[in-house]
DNA sequence: CCTCTTGCCGAAACCGGTTTCGGACCGGCA
DNA sequence: TGCCGGTCCGAAACCGGTTTCGGCAAGAGG
C-alpha cells in the first residue's frame, strides 16, 4: 500500500478497487490521517481556500452584517473542506496590494468581492491576473464576471408600491453614494415603483450620498422642510433610515403616523427603533453561502456566465409605515408651526 | 544561481555574500517573484497563518466588534506576511471539530481564542494537540497559556468610583452570564469599587445573566422597582445598558438625571442613544493587533508565560451619568406614582 | 493453450520550495 | 610553495503529497 495508492483511494480515482479504497479509508480514519492541505497544494495548485479582503474605511463598517456574512461563507466552504482567508485593507491601493500578495503567495485560490463599485479596480486587477472571483453585487462592466446579488431594485419598487397602496402620494427617496453600483439600481427601482403607481417623479424628493445615520437625519430634515414635503420616504439603507427617527423627533412628528418610512437591509437595530423599522431584509448568511458555492465552482472550472444568481430581499413589516395621518400640505403646516414654536421657545 | 541559493538569499541565511543577496533580491523584485506559501510550508511546517474560529450562536454576535477585531488581527499579521484563516462554528462540539480539522489540514499554525469561558473546552483540546494558542481574556486554569486581556475589573471599579463622586450612594450592577470569565472579574471590580468608596455591598442591587438588550431592560426594571432603588447602575456591557433606555422610558425617568448609567465596551450605537451612553471603551483593533503579535511570537517558540499582556479600557464620558436628581427614596416614590398612574390610565 | 485486454496497484517522477552536505575558491600563515 | 581555515555557493536530499508510467495478474476471446 504505497502513498500513491492512498492518494488515489482518498481522492476517489477510478482505477482503484472498492476493496482497497475501503481498507485505506478505514485505516486513515483509525489513525486520524488527513492530508496536509499545503502538501496537496504543491502539486494540485489549489490551496482550497477562498480569499476575502475587507475594506475598513472608517464608518463604512460592514458592521452587523459581517458575522452573518462570514458564517455563510464558511458554512459552505467547510462542507467542501475549504477555508476562508481574510485580510483587511484601508484604501483602494492597499486593497489591490493585499489581494496581489495573497495571489502571489497563493493564500487563496479565488476571491469574493463584496460591495462592488460601479467601476471597481479590483475587477480589472483580478481579470488581468487571471484569478477567479465572484462579485457580491453587479457592476458596470461585468463581462466574464460571476456574481450573486440581491434584487434591491425590486425591493425599492415594492416599498413604493406598498406606500402608494397605503395612500401616500408624495414619496421621497434617500439614497447612498453613487460610487456603489447598488445605489443606482435601487434608485431605478424607486423610479419604476413610482411609474407603476402612476405617480410623477419629482427630483426634489430625492436625496443622495446619505449612507451614515447622520446623513439620514439631514436628508430627512431637508425633505420634510420642502413646501410640499413627502408623507413617506424610502431609504436605500437601514442605517440612513435610523437617522430619520432623530429628524422626526426634531420636528415633533411620529414615525408611522405623520411620516412613513421603509428601508432596506434588515439590520438588527431596526427592531429596537421606536416604532420598529419596516424594512426589506436581506439574508446575508444565505448570500455568503451562495457566494462561496459559486466561487468554488468557478475555481473548479465552470464558466462564469453560468455562475450568476439573484435573490430577493423580503419585506419585514414593522411599525414605521402606514396610512398618512396628514396630507402633504397639512404636514407642511404642522412642520412650519413646530419650527416656529421651537425656534421662539428654545429647545425641547 | 540555483534555487537553493535563491532561498538562502531571500530568507536571510548567514552563509551568503551580500553581493549575491542583492542580486537575488533585485531579480526577484524585477520578476515579481514571491515564494508560494504552501511550497515553503511543506518543508518548514509553517503556513504562516493564524486561525480564528468564531462562535455564531444566535444573538451572541461579535457584531460591531468584529470588523475592528479582524482589522487589528490582519494588520499585524500582514506586516509579518502572515494571513488569517477564519472559520465559524455553531456549537461547542462543532467548534472543536472545526479547530481540529484546521489543525489536521494545517490551515493554521496557531489560534486566537476570543471570548474565553471560565472553563473553556478549546483550551484543553489545543493543549492536548500541542497547538499554540493565545487567549483573548483570562480563564480559570491558565497554566501555560498566553493571553491578552482588558482589565475590565478596573473599569467597573472606576465606574463605581465616578458615580460615588457624583453623589450616588446606591449603585446597582447588571452583569452578564457567569460562563464568561470576564463577568466574574467585572463583578469583582464593581465590588472593589464599592469597598473603595466605603459603600456597603447589597446583593439586591446585583443582576446577572443579562447580556442582550432585552435582558438589560428587564434587569433595570427589576432594580428600579426595589423599595430602595439604585440611583445609578453600572452595566458589564453596552448592549445591556442600551436596554436601560427602554426601562427608563417605561418608568418615565430621564437617564442622566433620575438614573445614571455607565457601561462597558464602547459600541458605536452608544453614541446614538439619548442621552449618549457613558461607557468604558475598549480599543478592539489594538487588541486584535496585540493578539496576533503574541500568537506569532508564541508560534516562533517564545515561552507562553512571557506572552501575557493587559490593557485598559478608557472612559468615554457622555451624557448618561451625572449627579442624582433624586434620592433613592424620592426615586422610589416617583416610580411608584408613575406606575400607579399608567396602570390606571392605560399605556402611553 | 496462447494472446490480448482490462483492472489494479507499485515505482518513480514531480511540484516548489528548504536545508544539508561537500567542494571550490580565496586569503593567511608557516 | 604548501597547508589550513573560512566563505560562499552548487548539488542533492528532503518535505508530503499527486500524477504518470508501466507491469503483473486475471479474465476474455480465438
Amino acid at each position: 500500500m504505497t502513498k500513491g495508492t492512498v492518494s488515489r483511494a482518498l481522492n476517489g480515482y477510478p482505477d482503484i478497487s472498492e476493496r482497497t479504497r475501503k481498507r485505506v479509508v478505514r485505516a486513515a480514519e483509525a489513525k486520524g490521517y488527513i492530508p496536509l492541505a499545503h502538501a496537496q497544494a504543491i502539486r494540485t495548485g489549489r490551496v482550497r481556500s477562498i480569499g476575502l479582503v475587507l475594506q475598513i474605511s472608517e464608518h463604512d463598517a460592514h458592521g452587523p452584517f459581517l458575522t452573518d456574512f462570514l458564517a455563510g461563507l464558511t458554512m459552505t466552504a467547510s462542507t467542501e473542506n475549504w477555508t476562508l482567508a481574510v485580510a483587511t485593507a484601508n484604501s483602494d491601493d492597499h486593497m489591490l496590494e493585499t489581494i496581489g500578495r495573497m495571489v502571489s503567495e497563493r493564500k487563496a485560490d479565488g476571491f469574493i468581492l463584496p460591495r462592488t463599485l460601479t467601476n471597481d479596480p479590483r475587477i480589472g486587477f483580478l481579470r488581468e491576473e487571471g484569478v477567479p472571483f465572484v462579485l457580491y453585487g453587479r457592476t458596470g462592466d461585468d463581462a466574464g464576471c460571476a456574481w450573486f446579488d440581491i434584487l434591491g431594485e425590486d425591493a425599492m419598487q415594492g416599498a413604493v408600491t406598498r406606500l402608494e397602496g397605503q395612500g401616500h402620494r408624495r414619496i421621497g427617496f434617500v439614497n447612498g453614494g453613487q460610487e456603489y453600483n447598488f445605489c443606482g439600481l435601487r434608485q431605478a427601482g424607486y423610479e419604476r415603483g413610482l411609474e407603476a403607481a402612476g405617480l410623477a417623479l419629482d427630483p426634489d424628493l430625492i436625496r443622495t450620498n446619505s449612507r451614515l445615520r447622520m446623513d439620514g437625519t439631514d436628508a430627512t430634515l431637508s425633505l420634510l422642510r420642502l413646501s410640499q414635503p413627502p408623507t413617506a420616504i424610502v431609504y436605500a439603507t437601514d442605517e440612513a433610515a435610523l437617522g430619520a427617527y432623530r429628524a422626526a423627533d426634531a420636528l415633533g412628528l411620529t414615525i408611522g403616523q405623520e411620516l412613513s418610512i421603509i428601508a432596506y437591509d434588515g439590520i438588527p437595530e431596526g427592531v429596537y427603533a421606536q416604532p420598529p423599522l419596516t424594512t426589506f431584509s436581506v439574508d446575508i448568511r444565505a448570500a455568503g453561502a451562495r457566494l462561496a458555492a459559486l466561487l468554488i465552482r468557478l475555481i473548479r472550472g465552470e464558466a462564469p456566465e453560468a455562475l450568476r444568481e439573484f435573490a430577493h430581499a423580503h419585506l419585514v413589516a414593522r411599525g414605521s409605515d402606514g396610512p398618512p395621518a396628514l396630507s402633504s400640505t397639512a404636514l407642511a403646516k404642522r412642520i412650519a408651526a413646530h419650527t416656529g414654536q421651537t425656534s421662539k421657545g428654545g429647545h425641547q
